[in-house]
DNA sequence: GGGGGGAACACTGTCGACAGTCGGCACGGA
DNA sequence: TCCGTGCCGACTGTCGACAGTGTTCCCCCC
């Protein structure tokens, strides 16, 4: 009786599926920072025309993972070591203030909870690929519970340079995704110890500023 | 419901016109929130083709001033009363950073020095809009002092927003663009009170943020 | 052998057209 | 009157093509 349904995937525009793919190749790093993106190339491996690979490399460019270059060429972005400080520190703040939400909220108990839940998906044997995910996904979950939408996006806007940065580093990830670092910020929350809270997740932040600002140096 | 048209003389793309006339037609007004994008029609009045407002279109989406409606359509966008106040937390949270680095920083006195002159730019008899300008340069001003690309660049996402959420209240903004209100800022700063300058700046957001949520409760 | 001119080349900017799809409307039947 | 249904218009998604412009490399002349 019923038709095969449409599944949601077949449902996505060529647009963003081409921003999928771009994007995940460059954040696995089959593109080097610096590399050329050509339109006519790219559109020819994807297998769509130029207009929609030149729109997401539009958005790509938006995201901070892709650069204009000398003729409104663009190219992979990279991060300077500075700029990876710098990144970690506006993190710091948009996260403190999410801390900072999530405890003053009435729903603290819950959020609590469901943070410890996502810590203990932070494994310490995983894959590095499966790691940064999860790390990532317990920081965006931080700014979620917040229920700020206003700063889960602007947390989402650096997640590109976040990766970016961290791709830098990639080999020398592992002690900081640690189930470790990030306990301390569930168990404040917990308690519902505002500084403490806030002074951890700066002390992780910054901790983790200095781990890949010396990746990207040494590189 | 129509723009000007793009003068030819420019060196710039077309793109980056149209995108300029975009954003200058929504943010004066002329498009209500909820008005429909077409882009055909904008094509039209703008002398450009499609594929190039469509650039534009999708630019303005991620500036947040345009959001997707029903069949993938864009309509201008509007905030609740709630996403102004969350917008406005954001903000002091990327600010009270902003004074934090300003403060550490070992150009704090020629810092301090151009917010003073910045400060005095702010009127309280001017026109409104040169008024909004004034307070948004200043405040933008503060987070380029600090040093922090990554911040500036946050913030200016932001600004879009922010912009969007002003024009809802554009007839109540008279009070909280006075000098009298970012005089203190300049002052934490110039005696290197960090305490004193975060928590003046967090004041000022908190104000403003009752004002322009009050002001769209009511429109 | 070195430098200047010029001709392909390789891009991106921009455009007009075709096709798929969604919403609304009129019409006919119960 | 109400509901199903088929048509029509509008709008976006996607594409291929043309034009303008740096860039590069080769060839000729000094």
């Amino acid at each position: 009786m019923s038709v095969e349904s449409l599944s949601a995937l077949d449902r996505s525009t060529l647009r963003e599926r081409s921003l999928e793919a771009l994007r995940s190749a460059i954040l696995s790093g089959r593109y080097r920072p610096g590399d050329h993106l050509g339109e006519v190339e790219l559109a020819g491996s994807l297998g769509v025309s130029r207009g929609t690979v030149r729109e997401a490399l539009r958005h790509l460019q938006q995201e901070g993972l892709v650069t204009t270059g000398n003729r409104g060429m663009l190219r992979v972005n990279s991060l300077t070591s500075a700029e990876v400080r710098e990144l970690f520190r506006v993190r710091a703040a948009l996260e403190g203030l999410a801390v900072r939400e999530v405890i003053a909220s009435a729903r603290r108990e819950a959020a609590a909870e469901t943070l410890r839940a996502a810590v203990e998906r932070l494994s310490d044997e995983d894959e590095a690929a499966a790691r940064i995910e999860a790390d990532l996904a317990f920081h965006l979950l931080l700014c979620q519970l917040s229920g700020n939408s206003m700063l889960v996006e602007a947390w989402q806007r650096l997640e590109g340079r976040m990766r970016v940065a961290i791709l830098n580093g990639a080999a020398w990830q592992a002690p900081m995704m640690a189930r470790d670092r990030h306990v301390p910020i569930v168990e404040a929350i917990e308690r519902g110890d505002v500084e403490a809270a806030v002074r951890v997740v700066d002390e992780h932040m910054t901790a983790a500023a200095e781990h890949f600002a010396e990746a990207t140096e040494s590189a």
